[in-house]
DNA sequence: TTTATAATTGCAATCGATTGCCTAAAATAT
DNA sequence: ATATTTTAGGCAATCGATTGCAATTATAAA
């Protein structure tokens, strides 16, 4: 195995008789060199194989063309999405991607968010854990001078750049639409209240009953129904009730409306004419089941983009001082089988 | 906006009186340097906010504790869990995670690795685009004395570690739990057959066959039906033929079986009397379509899991030159109802 | 008390690329 | 022919942390 020691700008520099200066400038494409010279450097650079130290680089210049995200779960669909759309732009720019996932703990949060600070990387995307904690890690990113952009779940009181969903429209218009097939005891399931994204949802469900002059009813709010099983579990629940829904509103996720489903067709109730269903975020599952299920689209992938595109939108024009944005992500209904019980 | 400076060890030097040695040193808890002396600077540090600048320690150092990653596709499901157990073990390790996709494209492909050498990451760790081309970049990592892993997709021809699954044996399991089931005339969906894991899968088709004295029979083996649509058109054309399958193994991929699944469905053939359908990779749907359909899952949380382990593993114990190891994965059958047509 | 040894700390070079400043040569203007 | 401006390229400092070596002090041994 022969280790073969990187090729530097002073190896280059010398076989061609020059200062390392001029090799800097010349594969940096200064102005400040001869086409000739640079011509000679750039030749040389390839036949040595040389690659540029990106650590020097970035040490010197005193920033890492670097975006670091963090997110609760990597493998999550609607994270993969954001992140891959987000890949996209910053691979154009040349920037580099590094990930850290938080498992919804706060600790690994803050741990992840420190490792990214250390690296000086020029922008700290985030989605926060589920799992409540201080902010002072995301501060200190601020008074380092770094960008922060938040999306989907957000820490209210800090004053950063945020990409979001808006839930409560998307929220909205899932009832309406509800309302307008016929349904008129739609059932919610909520998700954790302290994050804001479960809060505008169910805002948009009260607003949407109110606005039609339908009653908000205590006893069909179901907190904290997040997962498939707690989904089963609280549609278990509200069927038995004496009075019974004859919608479910899974605001939480389409794998609690899958719950919702499997609990509904294995009691024989009929999807949609008896109950209509509808989930929240078009996971790719809600298009294959039977029915297939009413959902809310967050444009994932465009997503990413959008918090790629702020970022190098904001280092272009602005200074960082102007970067208390808010950009808002309009999602959209997906009308399925699941509550299509109305001819179109 | 106060623009804070970062504190350098400098800074913490400066005000103990001491010197910059002295302060990397008890940061990096050496054992040259006085317990109170170390307890003072570590106090100060914590005091003046100090975070280390990794770019600066990297390259004094000459190693990036990073792991770079390169996939076709981040959002793909087993992509994304390769990488969230793969970010489980880098984490631990205090490792940063930096992530590139191809998007099935060579140029991509090569960028992203030359980008990951110009940070002189530790370890890329790579699962090669569709598209075909040289390998040259490969093999400029290994002459930098870079490690690569290769997993799932890989270039036959490089000494590398490599983390696999036994595509072979999965499939050879599936088709005799096929024949097992009574299946007679088992059709083959094949991928592309310049990636050896498609090459792989259809050996073990084949092998099973053979082993159990059923003919291998070219009118049911169907190339390149890779997506849920190339499937679907597949399975037109099989089911139309004179003396057509009475099982499909859609060994690219399960939306490949979807695709079968959907078609059939349509046609009106029973699953899994008049046609047993199965899939590969266990994808999350498989488990919730109506008949569910029989896959094989490749544990890729478990996969990325053994993909961190082994650099470590590799670092600690032996030199760069014995990496020439392949890790082998077994995949497992998880039988479902469109294949189940005897009784358990 | 003197010498040998160990424990601390400081000094300065180093990792590799970038950049402000300066000089020499070449090009242009007077 | 002389003065002025450009252009090209070199020198050396710098980014911030690490580390080999030397120097100093404290401790132990003789």
């Amino acid at each position: 195995m022969k280790r073969q020691k990187r090729t530097t700008i002073y190896d280059i520099a010398q076989k061609l008789n020059l200062a390392a200066s001029s090799v800097s400038r010349a594969l940096s494409d200064s102005n400040k060199i001869n086409a000739e010279t640079k011509a000679l450097v750039l030749k040389t650079a390839a036949e040595m194989n040389y690659q540029q130290n990106a650590m020097a680089s970035n040490l010197r210049k005193g920033n890492n063309p670097t975006i670091g995200v963090v997110v609760p779960r990597i493998n999550q669909y609607f994270f993969s999405n954001v992140i891959a759309g987000l890949e996209e732009i910053t691979f154009k720019k040349g920037y580099n991607l590094v990930i850290c996932q938080s498992n919804e703990l706060h600790a690994r949060e803050v741990e992840g968010v420190n490792a990214l600070v250390n690296q000086n990387v020029s922008c700290i995307v985030i989605s926060i854990a589920a799992e409540k904690g201080s902010s002072d890690h995301l501060q200190q990113v601020l008074d380092r001078n770094i960008q922060l952009i938040q999306f989907d779940r957000v820490v209210a009181g800090l004053e950063t750049l945020k990409v979001l969903n808006d839930n409560r429209k998307g929220a909205y218009e899932a009832v309406v639409h509800l309302i307008e097939q016929g349904y008129r005891r739609i059932a919610l399931l909520e998700g954790p209240q302290e994050l804001h994204i479960f809060r505008e949802r169910k805002e948009g469900y009260i607003a949407a009953l109110n606005d039609h002059g339908f009653p908000v009813l205590p006893e069909l709010m179901y907190a904290n129904a997040w997962t498939k099983e707690l989904g089963a579990e609280a549609t278990s629940r509200l069927l038995d009730m004496q009075d019974p829904p004859d919608a479910i509103f899974a605001s939480t996720s389409d794998f609690a409306a899958l719950g919702v489903l499997e609990v509904a067709s294995n009691k024989g109730i009929r999807i949609p004419e008896a109950l209509g269903i509808c989930g929240y975020s078009n996971e790719p599952f809600t298009e294959i089941t039977s029915p297939s299920i009413t959902t809310i689209d967050q444009f994932s992938v465009e997503m990413g983009k959008t918090i790629g595109n702020l970022h190098f939108q904001e280092m272009d024009h602005f200074g960082p001082k102007d970067s208390i944005k808010t950009v808002n992500v309009t999602p959209k209904l997906i009308v399925r089988k699941s509550t299509q019980r109305k001819q179109q």
